[in-house]
DNA sequence: GGACAGACTTGTACGTATATAG
DNA sequence: CTATATACGTACAAGTCTGTCC
């Protein structure tokens, strides 16, 4: 049946096209472009153009070795255009290059493989290429390769004089001719395949090679890590938030703290045991590289405030309750008196600065309990370190596309299966239901 | 073979919900 | 328990690619 349309509209057409995919559609009045009304992600549409999506890129796997061995024995080709359709299939191939239609004067000027201009390629000699442009939502790829010393020489001829700057590199080729070529080789075939290829591939091979062991978190952070060289393959990048440097700051200062404490956990140990300085060696009880005098009297007097501002809260909140039971609050002398514990705090550490000693403290201190607290410590460092590496590791990298868009979701399925991760971990409840059709699809031993 | 129409995928930022550390 | 960090879902613009017409 045809829904009504809303009040004060008539639809301008209905079709009943079996092939289309879309419900509505219209045309926009800024620019005149095509919007529609798609069914969304987790519907059975949609899964099963992702599915033949990804079906597609594994067929490729048959062609890939006769594709490659053409294009390197074309780019020798003595037909320019020949030459150029090789050079660029294998740039897209090799560096994950979008196929780079031509765009109208009035939209952005970003530009993909075929229409890479001469200023946006610099050659190296011998063999390096330095491509520096802008790219699909104006994200820039800058990146340094060294290439096929045949593709250097092409790169050189397609940027002779008379071509200059504004000149197109590959004059001779188009999108839809790349694409046309492409098509004889496979059904189907396109320039954007070699992208979801080549992603898939990698990850695969690198879930292959992965002996992913230790604790669920562990586990997962080998999964990103395999999804991050993906995201760089593909250039995913994302503006590093505002707040990065301070966050890291913050982090390292907070491992900087940890080492602290573990410093003056040791030299409690010797406080107990002098002797373990011989034993354990001097370095065992030195301040870790990096924190300094001036850092720890900086650190104390943080502490100390810290705890002044918590007794002043928990101060603030008695007296709330105590107002609210019908009773009257607490005097600012009391406040006072509650203060002196930070008082008494920050004397004991000048008291320690000047004697250059700590003492043990805690019920009835040993060498063993002190032990255990460093063992503890150590793997509190420990993830934080790792934590904190992922961070600036991820900073500028988005593994989000490359994970919904280029990889496979039935290798996701398979290392949540092989490595015993629940696949909760990986797809969040939206992306479960798109791709509902992977999940269920295959055991731990699926190939690509 | 080039221009344009049309259909479908990809990609990031953003606001909000949720998890986590302190 | 609360402040903050992170994850999630969504919007919508920007791509890719096919088909048609000249």
């Amino acid at each position: 049946m045809v829904p009504k349309p809303p009040e004060g509209h008539k639809w301008k057409e209905v079709k009943h096209d079996q092939e289309g995919t879309w419900l509505a559609m219209w045309q926009e009045n800024i620019n005149g472009a095509y919007k529609y009304v798609m069914l969304a992600a987790n519907s059975d549409i949609k899964g099963q153009s992702d599915y033949k999506k990804f079906e597609k890129a594994r067929e490729l796997k048959k062609y890939i070795a006769t594709i490659r061995k053409d294009y390197n024995k074309e780019l020798k080709s003595e037909v320019m255009a020949e030459r150029q359709r090789a050079t660029a299939v294998y740039l897209i191939d090799q560096f994950a290059l979008r196929a780079g239609n031509e765009k109208g004067e009035d939209e952005a000027d970003t530009v993909g493989c075929c229409s890479l201009k001469f200023e946006h390629v610099t050659l190296r000699p011998p063999d390096t290429v330095v491509f520096d442009f802008l790219g699909k939502d104006s994200i820039r790829f800058h990146e340094e390769f060294k290439v096929d010393s045949q593709v250097f020489k092409n790169l050189k001829i397609f940027k002779r004089s008379p071509k200059k700057e504004g000149d197109e590199i590959f004059d001779r080729l188009t999108t839809s001719s790349l694409n046309k070529h492409l098509s004889n080789y496979m059904n189907g075939l396109t320039a954007k395949v070699f992208r979801t290829y080549n992603a898939s591939w990698v990850m695969s091979s690198l879930l292959k090679e992965m002996k992913s062991e230790g604790t669920i978190p562990e586990k997962v952070k080998d999964y990103n890590n395999a999804n991050r060289k993906v995201a760089i393959l593909c250039n995913h990048k994302r503006t590093v938030a505002g707040g990065h440097a301070a966050q890291m700051e913050k982090m390292g200062d907070r491992i900087k703290a940890l080492y602290y404490q573990e410093y003056r956990i040791k030299q409690m140990m010797l406080d107990l045991d002098p002797k373990l300085k011989k034993k354990k060696g001097e370095a065992y009880f030195a301040l870790k590289e990096g924190i300094d005098d001036e850092w720890v009297k900086g650190h104390q007097d943080a502490m100390v405030e810290e705890q002044r501002e918590k007794i002043r809260k928990k101060f603030e909140k008695d007296n709330e309750k105590l107002v609210a039971e019908g009773q009257k609050e607490m005097k600012p002398k009391e406040l006072d008196e509650r203060l002196k514990a930070a008082d008494e705090l920050a004397d004991k550490f000048k008291d320690e600065r000047k004697r250059k000693k700590i003492e043990a403290e805690g019920k009835s201190p040993s060498i063993d309990k002190f032990e255990q607290q460093l063992e503890k410590l150590d793997t509190r460092i420990a993830t934080m370190k790792t934590q904190s590496e992922d961070r600036e590791q991820n900073k500028d990298v988005a593994l989000g596309t490359s994970k919904i868009n280029y990889i496979d979701p039935r290798l996701t399925v398979v290392f949540s299966k092989k490595f015993n991760v629940p696949i909760e971990r990986f797809f969040s409840k939206t992306l479960r239901e798109k791709f509902e059709w992977a999940i269920k699809s295959v055991d731990e031993n699926w190939e690509f």
